[in-house]
DNA sequence: TTCATATAATTAACCAGTTAGTTAGATTCT
DNA sequence: AGAATCTAACTAACTGGTTAATTATATGAA
C-alpha cells in the first residue's frame, strides 16, 4: 500500500542534529571547518579500515556533516582519498624539505632529516597506515594517483637525500651506500614501528606509543642509523 | 557424419575444463588441490586489495572454482583470511625458528636469522602486503585473530631474538640495543623494501625485484645491520 | 561382479544487506 | 536575488553468503 501522495507536506525547517547544544558544522558553518572536519575524519577512517574498508557514511557522521556534503566538496571516495594523501605528504614535505635544502654538513643533515621524518610520523602515527592502504592497491592495478604522489613528493625528496649521501660518501664520512637501499631501510625502520604499534601493544607490557618510549625510540633510530652509515 | 557409436570407448578421465591440458579442479578433482588453489588465489587477492577490498568472487574465479566451494572449505571471508595468515606465518616460522634454535654463536645466529627472514620474504614478496592489511584493522577494532597470530608466531620468535641479543651484548660483541627497538627496525627494513617495490619501480630505472637487485639488497641489509649492531 | 546406497566434492542460481553516489530542495550569506 | 552551503531521502549496483541440486567415488550386500 502506498501512503496517500497528497499528505506530502512541506517539511519546514526541522533542522538541528536532534542533539541539543552541539553546534553542528553544517548550515552556515564556516565551510573551511566542514571541509577540514571531513578530511580529518577521512584520515582516521582510511587509516583504520583501508581504502575499500572505509565507509563514506562513517566519515560523514564522524565529521558531523551530511554525506552529500562530502560529495559536494570531493568528487568521490577516491578523490577524497587522494586529498588525504596530499594532506599527509605535503605535511611531511613541509618538515623535511627545508632540512634537506639547508646548508648543513652531510652528517647533521642526515640526522636532522631522520629526526624531522620521525617527529612528523610520531606526531601523526595514523599516517603510515593511510599510506600503506595505497601501496596495496598499487600492484597490477592502475592506481593513477599513486604515480602522481610518487612523482610529486617522493622523487624530489629521494633525490635530495641521494645528494647528501653522495656528498658524505665522497667526503669519506659515510660508508658507501646505495640510496636505493639506504632510503627504504631507514624509512621502513621509522614507519614500521608505528604501524606495528597496536600489535606490539598486545604483547609487551610497555605502551609503544607512550611519550617516554617515543623519545627512546627516536634516540635509537638516530643512533642505529648513525652507527650503520657513519664511518 | 558421426562416428559409429560402438567406438565409444570408456571415457576414462575426461575431467578437463573443455579447454585441453588444463584439468580443472572442480568436479571431483583432488580436493587438496582445490583448497590449495583457493588459498593461493586468496593470498594474491588479499595482497592486492586488502581485506575489505578482496572479492570472494574474484578469489573463486581465479582459483577456477565455484564460489560456494570456497565457503565449503572456509567458514567465511574472515576465516579464509585467517587461513592465509597462518599459511604465511607458519612458513616464516618454519624458516626462522630452526636458525634461532641452533647453537650458533650470537653473531652468526643474528645474520642467519636476518638472511632467512629476508629470503622468505624475497621468495614471497606479496606476503608483507597481506599482513599489512591486517594491521590496518587492528586499531580500535577487535581483530581477534590479530592477537592470536601475534601470540602464536610473533611472541616466540621475538623472545628468541631477544635472547640472542642479550647473549651477544653480555659477551661484549653487540652494542646495547633494546629488542623492542632492534626487531621492528630490521623487520621494517626488510619488509618495507618489498611492499614499496611497486612504487619504487615507477620512479627508478632499475627493477627493484630483479634477481640481481635482490642479491644486492640482501647483502646491503646484512651489512647495514652488522655495522649498526656489532661492535 | 553388480547394483544400491552413502558421502564427499562441486556447482548454478539466488537473495538480503550494504554502500557509493544522486536528487531535489532548503537555509543562509552577501 | 543569487550564489554558496547544506540536508533528508532515495536508488542502482554490488557482494558476502546460502540453498538445493548434481556428480563422482567409495562401500558393501547380494
Amino acid at each position: 500500500m502506498k501512503a496517500p501522495a497528497a499528505t506530502r507536506r512541506p517539511v519546514r525547517s526541522r533542522r538541528g542534529t536532534g542533539q541539543l547544544g552541539i553546534h553542528r558544522l553544517g548550515t552556515r558553518g564556516r565551510p573551511e571547518e566542514s571541509r577540514a572536519a571531513i578530511l580529518k575524519a577521512a584520515v582516521a577512517e582510511f587509516a583504520e579500515n583501508g581504502i575499500a574498508g572505509a565507509r563514506t557514511d562513517t566519515i560523514a557522521r564522524e565529521a558531523r556533516v551530511n554525506k552529500a556534503l562530502l560529495y559536494y566538496y570531493f568528487k568521490d571516495k577516491d578523490a577524497l582519498y587522494e586529498a588525504v594523501l596530499d594532506h599527509v605528504f605535503s605535511g611531511l614535505r613541509a618538515r623535511v624539505a627545508p632540512v634537506l635544502e639547508s646548508k648543513l654538513p652531510p652528517r647533521q643533515k642526515i640526522l636532522e632529516y631522520l629526526g624531522a621524518y620521525f617527529d612528523y610520523i610520531a606526531a601523526n602515527p595514523r599516517f603510515p597506515r593511510v599510506v600503506q592502504a595505497e601501496w596495496m592497491q598499487s600492484g597490477t592495478k592502475g592506481s593513477t594517483h599513486m604515480r602522481r604522489v610518487a612523482q610529486e613528493y617522493f622523487r624530489p625528496i629521494f633525490g635530495k637525500v641521494a645528494d647528501v649521501l653522495r656528498e658524505g660518501i665522497e667526503a669519506g664520512e659515510f660508508r658507501a651506500v646505495n640510496p636505493m637501499d639506504f632510503v627504504p631501510s631507514v624509512v621502513g625502520a621509522i614507519i614500521f614501528y608505528f604501524s606495528a604499534a597496536p600489535l606490539m601493544k598486545t604483547l609487551m607490557k610497555v605502551d609503544p606509543l607512550s611519550e617516554e618510549r617515543i623519545r627512546e625510540r627516536r634516540a635509537f633510530v638516530l643512533d642505529f642509523v648513525s652507527a650503520a652509515l657513519f664511518k
